[in-house]
DNA sequence: CTATGGCACGGATT
DNA sequence: AATCCGTGCCATAG
């Protein structure tokens, strides 16, 4: 890694190179890219070049060889994921709030509208002209996650009209695509959701109480208590919960979404995923793809034009310029090596989390951030600062922050969960702590307490009342 | 007396 | 150096 650096045949800049290149590394996303643009703006060595790109699937070709994904079906990496990098324009579809069904809503990724202009269009055909104004101030009050930042009250206030014509022309907004949109909590968008969805498909008949009564349960995962309020056992309450997750999407405005906690606790909320892994032809038994988003389209070069010019240079401007040119190669450089760090960190990741990623948390191997850094020999802070804060996009769409994939407790968390969606009648902590010993945990009775409260799931003497009804 | 949560300590991790 | 995590000990509730 760092001798990549020292083949530049430019002064040495090394020490701020190293610098940038971490700093680089830690951002996610959308900081790079408003970092990008900075650059591109002031600086003007530096251009931005469109490379060739696959005309199937859109994605960025690197180097000359075919599409990996379109062109060659039959891709034989040896069971090596397939990595590389390609803009963050052709991932976001936030048209996809429903996950599953159809109403795929091509149009939106077609068209590079917002959610504002794409949601007016399908609503005005059945607009009173009169509520135009309502129905745009609502619209431009939608936040990033396609909820309403402010309160009905104050529109209707506001315009002077009465407050159920304002909750007409919501109900108007929440049923288009991406439905939900332009709900006033993430509870109401799921009701509205569910309501759509049960007019196709059988839902859950509880699944509506559930989040009408049980939201916070359902956010805290703590399914035997849900299963209390609903008076049914608590694997029906985790059913509930898992169809839930699975149809429906409390952030309309999002494209995917994640574990239903993460919205509500201290993590940042993630726009997008800066590495999108799925299946090759959405079969399990293929490499898996690994996409390092990158935030901008084409690639980042220093403009050769410039390059040349530099020795034409006014003796005045010869400083400023050779400074330009320098900021730019090294900027350049670091992105290389910030790609290039996270495309090894995430290969080496996949082949070892193959089986997580596919099939969930139960089979993720606990490993620590020093042990990855050893084997990939670059410094335990590197892998840190890399992982911070990024979101990965899993095959099944889920993102999850990628600091989840440390986790030294959370395969023996989903054990605990297994057990006690299991158990016939309320085990105690020290029971469970037994049976997961069985399993080769070895975790205290103390530590089953506290993974059972992480989950939010309640100690065995009030799991009573309902657990012990006969299950299927 | 048993089950569980609080506090705090020490080692691992970042 | 700071933080996180698993665990032991103890108080409390049932």
């Amino acid at each position: 890694m760092l001798l990549q650096s020292q083949h530049t045949s430019l002064r040495p800049l090394t020490t701020a190179h190293l610098a940038q290149t971490m700093t680089l590394l830690e951002l996610t996303g959308e900081e790079l890219r408003q970092k990008i643009e900075a650059q591109l703006a002031s600086n003007p060595a530096l251009e931005l070049i469109d490379t060739a790109r696959c005309p199937h699937c859109h994605r960025l070709l690197s180097g000359s060889g075919p599409c990996p994904v379109c062109s060659s079906p039959n891709i034989s990496t040896g069971g090596e994921p397939i990595v590389f990098v390609s803009p963050r324009k052709d991932f976001s579809t936030p048209g996809r709030g429903l996950s599953g069904d159809e109403q795929p809503s091509e149009e939106w990724t077609a068209a590079a509208e917002d959610l504002p202009t794409f949601v007016l269009r399908q609503i005005s055909p059945e607009l009173e002209p009169a509520d135009r104004q309502l129905a745009a101030h609502l619209l431009t009050s939608l936040d990033e996650d396609g909820l309403l930042s402010v309160p009905l009250l104050e529109i209707s206030r506001y315009h002077h009209v009465p407050l159920s014509r304002v909750e007409n022309v919501q109900k108007l907004i929440q049923h288009a695509e991406p439905l939900g949109v332009g709900s006033s909590t993430p509870q109401e968008a799921l009701l509205v959701q569910l309501e759509v969805l049960a007019e196709s498909r059988a839902v859950p008949d509880l699944a509506a109480l559930a989040i009408k009564e049980g939201m916070d349960l359902l956010s805290r995962r703590a399914y035997s208590e849900l299963g209390r309020l609903l008076h049914k056992p608590t694997s029906e309450a985790v059913e509930i919960a898992e169809f839930i997750s699975e149809n429906l999407n409390p952030f309309p405005g999002r494209a995917h979404w994640g574990e239903v906690h993460q919205a509500s606790e201290s993590y940042p909320v993630y726009k997008d995923a800066d590495i999108v892994i799925s299946c090759v032809n959405e079969n399990p038994n293929t490499p898996l793809l690994i996409e390092i988003v990158s935030p901008y389209a084409g690639s980042l070069r220093v403009n050769p034009l410039f390059r040349q010019a530099l020795s034409l240079a006014p003796t005045d401007k010869a400083d400023q310029w050779q400074s330009d040119l320098d900021e730019a190669v090294l900027l350049v450089k670091c992105l290389q090596q910030r790609d290039h760090t996270l495309v090894r960190l995430m290969t080496r990741l996949a082949v070892l989390q193959r089986h997580y990623i596919l099939e969930g948390d139960a089979l993720i191997v606990p490993i620590t951030r020093a042990q990855l850094a050893e084997e990939l020999e670059v410094h335990e802070s590197t892998i840190s600062r890399a992982v911070a804060g990024k979101a990965v996009q899993l095959p099944n769409r889920k993102i999850v922050p990628l600091s989840k994939w440390f986790d030294r407790s959370l395969h023996i968390r989903t054990a605990l969960i297994q057990i006690i969606a299991d158990e016939r009648r309320p085990l105690s902590d020290t029971e469970i702590a037994g049976l997961l010993i069985k399993q080769g945990y070895f975790v205290a009775r103390r530590t089953v307490a506290k993974y059972r409260m992480m989950e939010g799931i309640l100690p065995a003497r009030l799991r009573h009342s309902n657990s012990n009804l006969p299950m299927r």
